[in-house]
Parts: C-alpha cells; sequence; structure tokens
DNA sequence: AATTCCATTTTTGTATGCAATTCGGCGGGG
DNA sequence: CCCCGCCGAATTGCATACAAAAATGGAATT
C-alpha cells in the first residue's frame, strides 16, 4: 500500500539503528513515534516494538510517558564500556586460539589479506574507509566464532555498538590504519601457533588503542545536540 | 540508567520472567500472545513489547510467525554462559577490591552477617531457601554497584538470570551453602585489604563452584517440558 | 494405504481509535 | 515581582479491528 510494489515493510529496528551509527540522528535528539512512524511510512506499532528493542541494546534511553532519546555517551563511558569489551574480545581471542579450526584460521589469513589489500589502495577516502571497517569487522567475527562460544559472540555484539556511534574509523589516518593492521597480524600470529596468553594479550592491547583513539577524538562530538538546554542528571 | 522499567499496571514483562525463574513456565513451553493476554488481562500490545524484551534477555527464543518459547539451556550453554559469568564477576570484585568505599565494604559485612544468621537458622526448609538467596544476591549486587562500573552491572545482569532459571539453590544442602558462605568471607577479605589479585580469583572460583553444582543437577531438568513437569526440593 | 492439494483455523503483523498522562504557557494571588 | 495552580496541546499506553501467513485437517486421487 505505502510502498511501491513488492517492497515489504522496511525493518524499523534497523533503520533507526543506522540512522544513529551513521550520525544522521544525533545523541540527545529525541524521537517521537509519530515523527519515525511519517518518516518510515509505518504505523506506530513496529516503531513501538523497534523503540524496545533499541532501548534493550542502550542505544537510545527512554524518558518517562515522552519517548525516546538518542543515546549520549560520556568519556567514562567510553572508558567502562572499553574495560568491558577488552575483557571479553581478549577472552575470545583466548578461546579462538584454543579451538580455532584450520579453516577458520586460513579465513583470518585472508580477512587480514583484504585488509592489507584495502590499505595499499590508499587515499583512503571516505569510501575506503567503510571498506576498512568491512575489513575489519571480518577479522573481529572470525575470532568471535572461532571462540565457539554463542554467547560470548552475543555479548561481545552488545558492547560493540558504541564504537560504531563513534565511527571512530573516520578519523583514522593511514599511518594508524597501518598500526591496526600490524596488530591483526600479530594477534593472528598468536592464534595460527595456538598461544592463549599472547592472543588474549595482544587483543587486549589492540582493545585498548583503539578505545584511546575513541577518547582522543570525543570532544569533537561528544556534545550532543542541544548543549545550551540541557538537564544533566535524571 | 539503562532500564526503563516503570510499572503502572500490572509489568507483563517481570510477570512473565519471573514465570519463567520460578518454573511454572518450563522451557520449550510455547507462548501465545492470546494465552499471555488472557492469563494476564491485558491486550496483546503491552504483552507484545514484553516478549521483545524478553527475546532480547535471552529468556525466550522466537519461532517463525508462531510466537515464542521458553528457553531451554543445554549442559554447554551452562558452561558458557558461566565461562562469561566469571570473567565479568571476578571483574567486578576485582575493580570492588579497588574502588569501594568503606561504606559499602559496611554493607558487604553485614550482608555476609545476614547470610551466616539465615544459615544457623538451620533447617532449611523452602522458605529458609528463599532467604539465604537474597543474602547471596545481596552481596554479589553490592560487589557489582563497588565496582563503579554500571555498564558492567548491566552486562553481568544479562548473565546472571540463567542461573535462577535453574534454581541451583534449591539444591544446595547446609553443607554447601556453608561453603558457599565461607568463599562469601574469602572474598569479602580480599576486598577489605584491596587485593584485586585475590579478590578477582576468589570470585572467579566461587563462580564456577556454582556452575559445577549447576552441571551437577542439570540431568534432572535439562529436558523440556515434554518431561515430566519437576518441581525440586519437594 | 499413502500422498497431495485445498479449505479452515490459528496466530502473528499492522493500523488506528480512545483514554490517560505529561508538558507548556497563562493568569491570578501573595 | 515572583510563585502557584489550572487549562489546552502534545504524546504515549492500551485495546481492538483487520489482513496476511502458516499450520492443520480432511478429502480426493493414485
Amino acid at each position: 500500500m505505502q510502498f511501491g510494489g513488492g517492497a515489504v515493510a522496511i525493518d524499523v529496528y534497523e533503520a533507526v539503528k543506522t540512522s544513529i551509527v551513521q550520525g544522521e540522528l544525533l545523541p540527545g535528539q529525541r524521537l517521537t513515534e509519530e515523527f519515525l512512524s511519517n518518516t518510515l511510512g509505518v504505523s506506530r506499532t513496529p516503531v513501538r516494538e523497534a523503540m524496545k528493542r533499541l532501548e534493550a541494546d542502550g542505544l537510545v534511553t527512554p524518558i518517562k510517558r515522552r519517548g525516546v532519546v538518542v543515546r549520549s555517551f560520556t568519556r567514562e563511558d567510553v572508558q567502562q564500556i572499553y574495560d568491558i569489551r577488552a575483557l571479553l574480545e581478549g577472552f575470545a581471542a583466548g578461546h579462538a586460539a584454543l579451538h580455532r579450526t584450520d579453516e577458520q584460521l586460513g579465513q583470518m589469513h585472508h580477512a587480514v589479506s583484504q585488509y592489507e589489500r584495502c590499505l595499499t589502495a590508499r587515499i583512503h577516502r571516505r569510501q575506503h574507509v567503510h571498506d576498512i571497517m568491512r575489513c575489519n569487522n571480518l577479522f573481529h567475527q572470525l575470532i568471535h566464532a572461532s571462540a565457539h562460544n554463542p554467547h560470548l559472540t552475543f555479548m561481545i555484539g552488545k558492547v560493540i555498538v558504541l564504537p560504531l556511534v563513534f565511527r571512530s574509523f573516520y578519523w583514522y589516518n593511514t599511518l594508524e590504519i597501518a598500526g591496526s593492521l600490524e596488530e591483526h597480524k600479530h594477534i593472528l600470529r598468536a592464534i595460527a601457533c595456538q598461544d592463549v596468553e599472547w592472543a588474549t594479550a595482544a587483543m587486549r592491547s589492540h582493545i585498548y588503542r583503539g578505545r584511546d583513539h575513541v577518547l582522543a577524538h570525543i570532544s569533537d562530538l561528544a556534545t550532543s545536540i542541544t548543549d545550551a538546554p540541557l538537564k544533566p542528571g535524571e
């Protein structure tokens, strides 16, 4: 009825989530059901369900009887979340070192090669940033899968949205990307020779470097959409 | 913070959750929206939202176009989840050792004393089991709070539902409860003297003992609803 | 007797109406 | 001049109607 033939109802959850991650919806912005249903061309019911899910993800926070606002993260949030992420991803890397199959190891090698190709295709303009992000995500996901603990994968997925929100890769320069690639190689080597401690430590170090990168740039956009009229505590 | 949870009338989410935890709704049982709305006396709309939230918690799993079923956990699930729990709670204990206030330490002492009182009030019949669970939860929650990392607390809350589902405390005998109490004392001592490594290790050990206790009894009810309903400790 | 196909039944997905609640401003009183 | 309470507007929470998809059961056919 509403959309051109064939297109079934769009997924509200995915639509809003990507809008937040891509920065089209800014932290602090209020989202009313009516606004979203108008924008997306669906009724309020599916919008409500999507909001419930986004709340569970921690991407939006509910305001009593007044809908939700896009969540804003403080420096402290970043530090705390990255602590957890380092813990979980380090654990995952350690288990991956133990439990990886040879096929998975090959896939990791491939992911690193791809990463390298993206990098040598230099001139990292926006479009290439996206490719690099894909390669990076692929590598990490392969490690999560190799840990053979679906619950762990699930938990990591929860803490991984934050760096997405900050879109930290947009601020990487070529040198920093090369550094990240080197770290991936270290991790890969540790997993290849099944050295649990090394893999764990290398991954943790890698994560903390990512954290510091975010912290270094957070002042750029940590402030929410409305700086002036703001009630801090709630 | 992250949890909205403003309950005005009858909160469907809480009602269904406690029903699952208390074992009134058995793993594998299918929950249709109509059934729940009839049972709880509300319309389908709030039921749907509650289901979305329970899905995010992992307490129910959706069936394509067929509603949800109460999730059932395998031994492997238990092992994997407890690995994560040991990781997170150990981390929390370590940070609690570092960042606890003296007041929080006092509260922990109080929680341990209460625990001890419940124990010496022996003859652990059903009712006392509940008290002991409360004391246990209180102690752990105090540690989580003392870590001063809300995100960590949030994540732990996600992995802590599992032992609730298995209601492991119902199978503890007096001796085992005394052992658990001793472990709490150890953890408390470590936190008191701000020994990070000790606190972490003691907590991890404590968690793994809980895991083994669950694993030892899991065969009793790991299977789903199709088996005869079972009320532990009766 | 087994299988396939169709009609019926169940049950979810979506849309919308209505009541309840909260916010924002406005006017009166101290 | 400032504070307090009231009224209208905005917006969610819940209930219900309707449509669509999947299962279910039965009948006809091989």
